[in-house]
DNA sequence: GATGAATGAGTTTTCATTCAT
DNA sequence: CATGAATGAAAACTCATTCAT
């Protein structure tokens, strides 16, 4: 009998080792013939595991993005005050780690392919990606209200933050010289010159 | 005496005549033949006038973009008071009418484009695009503070203003059922609570 | 004791699972992994019982014909007359039974694979076919004769008969509309005209 | 400017340079590359004369049955009683010269495609091809009921006739020993027995 | 014996670009 | 200058067959 393999395990494990092809060469650069001799498999085999080219590259932007949300719950559990982890949405945007430059380059190419097809199954991804960190951000500006860092309003501003930081994107992706964090820092600031309560400190 | 063909001004009337093959068929789905067809003129002809593909696209992009500057800057002539002009630069996103969404689709195809190719022309056209918004609205800003409509401060955030609307651009690309109306309204609204001049009216 | 499969039996069976994918899709369209998976085995075990995918074929259709063969003697058994008899043999192309007209398409695909492949097992097989169906009709033509029925000289329609039901059958299968009951009853009725004796009817 | 070419006359010289291959090769495994390669040019030229592959054995089909038409009606007209008029349309059946045996056998591809795609362009050829031959024969006989040389109810044969023929084709297709000749002359001279009017030779 | 994972040769089709006329 | 015929590289996808387990 031959060895069964997890179909499911299989496609990450492709869609893993194909992970790079999307910073080295562009989504659309990507081509069946390159994931098959990048995965090490041939090429009627990765058919085996994916529908057509769009089900791979769907698969391993999937996982990117997957990749990245856990990484973000990861972190932001160890941030304390409310405006760190306001700021923590824009890692995304401010932090040149080759790491998270990765991740952000990903996107650029997934934005890349939304914006030219109009894919259902992208679009819907999109969505979920949406509510994910929307759902994330309303949980910490409730918690900051809660905790009576920011004024109740503030809960208004959820889906603006993020709307800004999907500008910020937008230019850092197609500018060559944009001070993604200086503006990013003003913007935050400003904002939360508007929305925080300001504790009266240890008088009397 | 030969003919003399101004070259330049027959790539803007080839790019001028295709201009509707973008929203036709998409940036990704031109091919030269249409462009001659459309253009009513031979393949190879389109070659005298543009070096390759991603010219010709470059082109019609261009005229897009230039006719929309021009509206822009004919359309905000009109407006008085400075509130208006700074929704002005929302129209782009707000205004649903057939016109406008044909000025926007092409911009989505055109991000498509500038977010796959790291066309070196394409990022420095954007440039200019940026600039000519900020310069716009820097004026419309300057002119709003000297009126004594705005606080002083208010000149930070031009940017700001920018990358909301790029993010709401994205985000109603990108996203089925979003309001973009809405949302652009609580955005603005609160960001002129905070730094428009309250004026005293014409009391005793 | 291991189990000893009867090889040819179980040939016969994946065939016999496997043979209403011929109506299913046609011929040229079965795929190997569909066999196996109708079959309910693996397609490794596919190669145990057939030399190659002609092979899986070939046997199908010999099922089909084999089993409308069965049905074709038993159903003779039951006519009487000789006139009966010979319409029997042109059932199959006049009778539109759900029933009938699977083994009538089947042909039809089965046709197309001889006419295309020259593969000699199919040309033999054929052979088979013909040899079966002439001694049929020799059969009951001669026992016409036998029985007062026929002229003597009737016996060199038999190849003619098949002939022109070989020719209905081609119409039937590459014509839209083709009323092939009645051009079969019309040539029928009119050969027997010629051949059949006309018996004095109870007379004095 | 560029030479300007007969687009339907390169169409019919491809489709000519390749009609030996539906004999070599068979019409199932002709390539598109065996097409350019044979007609001497590219694979891209191809598709500048053809939509698709099966547009291109349209065409060589379409040629090979178009000039078996154009001799048919050529050599007809040299015959002179309607017995051999009649033999005429058996030719394509009977004839073995080289010539005719390569249209016998385009048939016979034509026919494979038939059977198993049920394109409806074929289909209908195939009905234009059988009009041909039926309005032929309809006017053969009919000129051989006026000359006297048949009786009126001769008309009734005609479609007969040609099922006939195609059932002989059918035959000669499918089996290898089948003496084509023998079994038409039969079957015509049988006919002929029956609606022939015998004339009283030279009385006096 | 049984299996199904792996394979790659083979096929159709597209299209930017060239170049002879 | 203008042209459009010619091209071939490139890409996605299929599927009969093999073979390690």
């Amino acid at each position: 009998m031959p060895k069964i393999v997890d179909k499911e395990q299989k496609r990450k494990d492709i869609a893993l080792a194909c992970s790079d092809l999307i910073h080295d060469l562009g989504i659309k650069k990507i081509t069946v013939a390159q994931v098959a001799k990048t995965a090490g498999i041939g090429k009627g085999t990765v058919y085996e595991y994916f529908e057509n080219k769009e089900d791979i590259i769907f698969e391993i932007i999937n996982i990117h993005i997957e990749e990245y949300h856990n990484k973000f719950l990861e972190s932001i559990k160890d941030l304390k005050s409310t405006r760190e982890k306001v700021f923590h949405f824009f890692n995304f945007v401010i932090d040149n780690s080759e790491e998270n430059l990765k991740h952000f380059n990903g996107y650029k190419e997934y934005l890349s392919i939304v914006l030219s097809d109009n894919d259902e199954k992208m679009i819907n991804f999109n969505d979920t990606c949406n509510i994910f960190f929307h759902d994330q951000i309303k949980k910490v500006i409730k918690e900051g209200i809660e905790a009576g860092d920011l004024i109740p309003k503030s809960i208004d501003f959820c889906e603006s933050l993020l709307i800004f930081e999907k500008g910020l994107a937008l230019k850092k992706m197609t500018e060559v010289d944009f001070n993604t964090k200086e503006v990013c820092h003003n913007f935050i600031n400003n904002l939360f010159g508007l929305i925080e309560i300001k504790k009266e400190k240890k008088n009397v």
